[in-house]
DNA sequence: AATGAATGAGCCTTCATTCAT
DNA sequence: GATGAATGAAGGCTCATTCAT
């Protein structure tokens, strides 16, 4: 009955409810961050989350769906991160290759350095429902088309376009991830954008014809020597 | 006891238990493969090694020693590994970066090429106890500490030697990792080869001078130069 | 407050009242009928019935009340019935035994015809309460009576009046409810109208000397007679 | 290793498991007949079985798993049970209705007699599986086939041999069901035998010509005459 | 009176682990 | 040493019922 509010704002039931629902994903953010998937039980959740355990099943069917419904978030948000680093990358030159670069890792940095520990359970250690791994995969695919795109992607030589994309992209995710997750004399996160960033771009700039690696003896010439 | 000095045999009961250990762990491997570290249970294990749950006991105290184990010994076999290319990669030229690289990077393969699902359970789903953590932190500095011999790791610029070191390590790991363990469209393992190893070479081989991703405006500049 | 002797009706408050109560009763009958007692929720009774589950709990102070309002609501329903089939069959010739008969199976015919998966749930699957149990137990009571006066009941031998009264009520009552409820190639009803009637009559009709099942062995003598 | 045993029992172990199992069935038997069966939870089962909650699991995958077991055993005692009264009954003279209709009669009886409450749970409170069901129903069409041979089924004006034969059946089956089941003022077991047998052998016998009950209204004339 | 979010006892079930044989 | 029946803590989840709004 909000008739002539200005603000067109759920109405109040839903509005809790909607808060609701976001203590619990906090809750559970929570949880598995510091218990992992298994030990994060659901009645840790919602005792967490400062609720019952039926309230929090009004809310959530089942535990895989509080699993789902947050590694949904993480990869919105990671897509939302990434697709507008993107769109600031493309109003670089085209040839300042590192610039954009660094626009993109910086993206999965900041994605990734929120809770590393949490970001390893949804995405590494719990069960995912092959559905969520085929939206993942569509995801990456994207990403790769973008990586095309924005980078100057070539074949080179032995290599197909397609393939030096998804490399670009997996090592991008992956070394982020790893040197991020990977605790104890954690490397600093700039040390982390720099590095990343360089990996990719040299990768990405190397004169093909200098340096081909396409089979295990090419350096015959210097063995011969 | 050895009954004779040159036959430091076991005796045939210790050497059945060995065996039977074997077993077990090669029973381990198969069910955490098929179906993950929390359904793999124990009792699962034990029939698939052909032994009473009771039997299993009596090798291992409990689950997680079984995972511990199974653990170190794809530690080991992957030290191994890489350690034994890293001595063949010593006797090629230090200038063939290229070769020495792949050398290094074939072994990574070929141990995450084994069974991918396995390793995914070992290194990323199974909760591992803090003390294999720090093994297989020491593990990758001893790592870090062979690149650094066997590849021309230098300061360059910003970055210090031990930082390009750590990246180079971990992105073969993570990347060879990554790239095998990912399913659906899996790429060629000689892709992966290839291409892995260029990343590496490539980061390690461009000239600092010409490209220097330090600072995310610096190369502005330079394009404009 | 009833405002005025001439119209006896209740307030409009308590007729909406009555009718929340009769929806309530409804909506639990097609979820009872549906889903059996157990999945018959309350909360599914509230949502069938358009109200809040709240709204429920002012009508009815728990789920077990509304079965008994349904049980009590089937059994008046019945005796209504079945009494009106009475008053009509007395008025029928003593000895036309068959239509008498009839009537009062065509009654039960009809009360259990309307919903058999509900009355399976209302007097058999569900768990009632001793009380209840008293009044169907009242009811069978008087049933017992009416058949009594109704069908020319006397003592047969060893057979007490009061146990063939017992007898013909049990058998309309049993067959008529496993002949309709018993799903599958569902006999038509008809068929189970004119069978239940023949069972009746025949057991009343029978030369009770011709045909005395007393003894298990007498009978031979009888038949050799 | 009952290398020269006579009887062949089964190895400890098995006649272990057996009789474990015979105690949950009873144990099982025992708590539904006296709480029902949503109120007879695994683990007083488990409880009254003197067993704990996981070993009763050892033995049945779950609680329904139970029921149907306890299902399968009284209808195969039932089946047994009838099977052999009809094996003796066709020893009897074919004319000998009533002694052959009490052989039936009486193993229903005793089938019943044994725990009426149980019964109750097993064949109408509790929810079976639809395969059960169809069970169920393959022996109803069992019995009713050997009620055909047995008894002189034949088909009388309207009525379809078939249908005669289902009543017959079903008569005897819901009739010593509710006349036993029903508590209270528990008829006399004799009582029951000998009733249902009357019944029975009343409805087979009467003469079809001058018991037409074919018709509701085909009664009115004899009432004008 | 109505609403529906919240509650929590209790259910079914699993599984690592023990121990009598 | 081997066996496998037994154990029971603990987990996910349901649902009748309450109560603040």
């Amino acid at each position: 009955m909000p008739s002539s509010s200005l603000s067109p704002r759920k109405s109040p039931v839903q509005a809790r409810a909607v808060e609701t629902r976001r203590r619990i994903l906090d809750a559970a953010a929570r949880v598995f961050s510091r218990h992992g998937y298994a030990a994060g039980t659901t009645n840790r959740i919602a005792a967490e989350a400062g609720l019952s355990i039926g309230s929090l099943y009004q809310y959530f069917p089942n535990k895989d769906a509080i699993l789902v419904a947050l590694v949904r978030t993480h990869m919105d948000d990671g897509a939302a991160a990434v697709g507008a680093a993107a769109v600031e990358a493309r109003h670089l030159p085209l040839d300042d290759l590192t610039s954009r670069a660094r626009l993109v890792v910086d993206a999965f940095v900041d994605v990734h350095a929120g809770d590393p520990a949490l970001h390893q359970v949804l995405f590494e250690q719990a069960p995912r429902p092959p559905e969520l791994l085929a939206e993942l995969r569509a995801l990456e695919d994207a990403a790769v088309a973008v990586a095309v795109e924005l980078l100057p992607v070539a074949d080179r030589g032995t290599t197909a376009r397609a393939t030096t994309a998804r490399v670009v992209v997996t090592t991008i995710e992956s070394l982020v991830h790893r040197l991020i997750a990977t605790t104890e004399p954690a490397m600093p996160v700039d040390d982390v954008r720099r590095e990343v960033t360089a990996v990719v771009v040299r990768y990405l700039s190397a004169d093909p014809g200098a340096l081909d690696p396409s089979s295990r003896r090419s350096s015959k010439r210097s063995v011969e020597k």
